[in-house]
DNA sequence: GACAAACGCGAGTGATTGCTCGTATTCTTC
DNA sequence: GAAGAATACGAGCAATCACTCGCGTTTGTC
């Protein structure tokens, strides 16, 4: 998936057709990762046609099929970048020592955040993240991104509540994703200020609820 | 949105171009929604074509455009049949005495087994209601399936929290119901046995856990 | 500076799909 | 039994869209 086309440092792959990229297409290939963020945001995956990506990007349809050689791609690569940055965003929020010892409340508020903040900030997450339902090749496509967040909750998890046992620790990860999942539409879509607020207050609590019975 | 093509007591309405259905028609039109709602459930919405859907119902497509002008209206009908469904489903298994004064628990059970129950069996179910990203024409077919069932979760919320603010039982409702719709694929994708079983005791736990501090 | 490889273009193609239209059959009503 | 309305058909239209292809331009390499 979208392997060796990522890897800036052209890696001597004995790759066949695989283009050895030039600096400009690594730029192009960010521009239409980039572009297709915004127009997956605004017409979710089915509806963002390749044409307006490339012409998002400011380039032919052509060209965009010099880089991906398909949309599935094209969301592959979204999704690969979406894996990295949330990563850095939450490493960058997360205190190992908090996490430990910290009421559940403090934990739970220190793992929200950083998520509310990145869904807001990249509103065409929750178009390959979010939904129940997908073409069976954009599910592959970000089939990477599912497994990577499961782990890392898996391992907040797991620190958090060491006694649980490796079922009952999947299990929980995976209910608390998929309500994070379920309640962060509501907090995207309502207004800034006290009307969201509430919202979030409201999946921490639940999160709380939830895991203080863990 | 269907209006007088469901009404098969065929109501004096002044309908102008509304042809006055024979009982042919009608057994057509509930042939087609329920060909709609196997179709919807293989493909989900975006990829069943009309045309699939005319196949299945065994009418041409010609036929099908007789008695549904677009597939919006398809899936609004189908909707609709939902909303009774549902409906009558929740409504033989709950107990108003239970409801007020049973212990929590027993009350999330009373309610979310004809939920999972409705779910196993109509599994185009979450191609109408769980998509949090849906084509507006569908939003809008779909709107009243979803404003009838806040209207319905509402009324629980306050009947079992009856000194709940009316703006804290919406919240509540609206949280809840999200709450469900993120579980419930897991649930129905889960193998028949413990394995779902398991869910659905981490849905009970979920609503409990939530709704114990409400 | 010459050659190849990468990049770039955009009109166009092939496949899909929601929906139509001309026409034929069945039902209802008088 | 005749007329009109409803039902039925299915080939095909029009629009959309992912993707291609021929050809021109830029960049890297010797």
């Amino acid at each position: 998936m979208t392997e060796a086309r990522e890897s800036a440092t052209a890696a001597p792959e004995h790759g066949r057709s695989v283009p050895r990229r030039q600096e400009r297409g690594q730029r192009r290939i960010a521009q239409i990762v980039s572009a297709a963020a915004e127009v997956f945001a605004e017409s979710g995956y089915e509806d963002a046609t390749t044409n307006a990506i490339a012409r998002r990007a400011g380039i032919s349809p052509g060209s965009l099929y010099q880089f991906f050689s398909n949309k599935d791609e094209i969301a592959a690569a979204l999704a690969e970048r979406y894996v990295v940055e949330l990563g850095a965003a939450q490493e960058e929020a997360l205190d190992l020592e908090t996490l430990r010892s910290a009421p559940l409340d403090e934990m739970i508020a220190m793992i929200v955040a950083p998520l509310v903040e990145f869904n807001l900030a990249n509103r065409g997450f929750k178009a390959l993240f979010a939904r129940p339902d997908m073409p069976a090749a954009l599910t592959e496509a970000v089939a990477p991104l599912h497994a990577a967040l499961l782990e890392r909750v898996k391992g907040l998890v797991s620190i958090r509540f060491p006694e649980l046992t490796g079922d009952v620790v999947d299990r929980t990860a995976t209910v608390s994703i998929q309500i994070v999942r379920a309640m962060m539409p509501l907090i995207v879509a309502a207004d800034e200020g006290p009307e969201r607020d509430a919202m979030v207050v409201e999946l921490r609590r639940v999160l709380r609820a939830y895991l203080s019975g863990a």
